[in-house]
DNA sequence: ATGTCC
């Protein structure tokens, strides 16, 4: 840093030891040409104005230091910012206040650089769902969500309406017979698959505690809206995906990582709330820094739980496909509840939080589910960075479950049911189609983020009972 | 979402 003194670092109000060793550093890694003069002012800029100075991927450091060495408190709590942090938010009209609060309580943490808020978003615990967060070195377990690589696949057959038709009885069979939902039981034939050969079940003593249980819950779906529903997809003319643009049998599902990922989203949730401490409101938004101990091992399990997801939908994909004697044409899967290493419209590097949100990059292909009687799509990403190349996860609730459940009887279902041509197998009166918006709507909201490559409308679906 | 506090 040329011959800046710490004398003259003093004399600008940069005092604490903590800080003077951040901007020594910023200095030599990236101000080695500047003059002692721009230094200085450009540390007194800062110093007045530090707010404004979050987002900077160089001179965030030095910004946040000095708001929490001017606040007066430890290096683990942090204030929220007043600054505000880019924000788009699609289907606004359809967007309960209370879930663009929290988004907005989202983008004042010092770490948030961006957001955007999907047509589908209700509030959740921490970051809303359908809510959507690029942050700074840094990853939070609630932006993510209880259920980490929550996801969906969809298989097109090489099979036409006619087969679904003809084998209706075989297919509600093995849909009861070949998949397992909610908490208790599990599959009647053990599965396998070489994520529970993965090493990293061997990389922290949760993980190890968590792979019996891996190993137990491989192939299953959870409960309350996952499920598992042949029905037929219409693919559009000149679709991206190659395939001629006719009516296919297909195979939708839609669970997540079980007691792995549920275990450790809770523990690292924990660790993240204990130490990194925030004003009350915003405390269940607490993150962890990718560069400590406890960050990389979120990650790590993040990553694991989220591949485990896969899994258990490449075995419920494969098991049903097999026992009906089908072939796949296709396959698209995606995560709706995960974190992202990824590149911003500027170049920098963040961590993107999808939670209830589908990644939709430039002609990635991802799946946006109705309801139990409603249509699905598969989509084609437009990369739109205002969205942060996202979508949105789903239709959304409309309801609470506890409306939903108040607004609907069994007959009512029924009517509804037989009037969409659908036939389910569980189910409950919180996943039905009224407590959902329409996704006709949600998708008219989100023509700017991605193309629809095909239209899957369910005929046999296959829920948790109760 | 989750054997819903091992």
């Amino acid at each position: 840093m040329g011959n800046l003194k710490i004398k003259e670092l003093d004399s600008i109000g940069y005092v604490d030891n903590r800080l003077k060793s951040i901007v020594i550093n910023t200095i030599a890694k990236h101000f080695k040409h500047h003059t002692n003069e721009d230094i200085i002012s450009i540390l007194i800029h800062i110093r007045d104005n530090p707010d404004t100075y979050v987002n900077d991927a160089i001179k965030s450091k030095i910004a946040l230091a000095f708001i929490s060495e001017k606040h007066d408190l430890p290096a683990n709590e942090y204030q929220l910012m007043q600054t505000l942090t880019p924000i788009k938010i699609y289907g606004a009209d359809e967007i309960e206040d209370a879930a663009k609060q929290q988004m907005a309580l989202a983008l004042s943490l010092p770490i948030s650089i961006q957001g955007a808020l999907m047509p589908d978003a209700h509030s959740g615990y921490g970051l809303p769902i359908g809510g959507v967060l690029a942050t700074r070195n840094a990853v939070i377990p609630y932006g993510v969500g209880m259920d980490i690589g929550c996801r969906m696949t969809l298989t097109i057959i090489d099979a036409d309406e006619k087969f679904l038709n003809r084998y209706d009885h075989q297919i509600k069979k093995v849909l009861f017979s070949d998949t397992h939902f909610g908490m208790e039981g599990g599959l009647a034939v053990a599965q396998y698959h070489e994520v529970l050969d993965d090493s990293r079940f061997k990389a922290t003593p949760l993980l190890k505690k968590l792979h019996g249980k891996a190993i137990k819950q491989l192939g299953t779906s959870g409960s309350g809206n996952h499920f598992v529903e042949f029905g037929m997809i219409k693919l559009a003319d000149n679709n991206t995906l190659g395939l001629p643009g006719n009516s296919y049998m297909a195979l939708l599902s839609h669970s997540g990582s079980r007691g792995l990922g549920a275990n450790i989203a809770r523990h690292y949730t924990q660790v993240a709330m204990d130490t990194c401490k925030l004003p009350r409101q915003a405390q269940p938004l607490a993150w962890l820094n990718l560069d400590t101990e406890a960050g990389q091992e979120y990650w790590l399990s993040m990553n694991l739980a989220g591949d485990y997801a896969r899994a258990c939908h490449d075995r419920i994909h494969a098991n049903l496909l097999k026992t009906l004697g089908l072939k796949a044409l296709h396959k698209t899967e995606n995560h709706h509840n995960f974190a992202w290493r990824e590149k911003l419209a500027d170049g920098a590097e963040a961590i993107i939080h999808r939670k209830g949100a589908t990644p939709a990059h430039e002609g990635e292909l991802g799946i946006i589910p109705g309801s139990m009687a409603t249509p699905a799509y598969l989509v084609a990403g437009k990369g739109n960075t205002d969205s942060l190349n996202s979508a949105s996860h789903g239709a959304g609730r409309a309801m609470s479950r506890q409306e939903a459940k108040a607004s609907m009887t069994g007959s009512a279902l029924k009517k509804t049911l037989a009037a969409a041509g659908v036939t389910l197998i569980g189910g409950s009166m919180e996943e039905n189609p009224s407590a959902y918006k329409n996704i006709e709507a949600v998708m008219a909201a989100q023509t700017n983020l991605v193309s629809i490559q095909g239209k899957f409308m369910p005929r046999i679906v296959r829920m948790n009972n109760e």
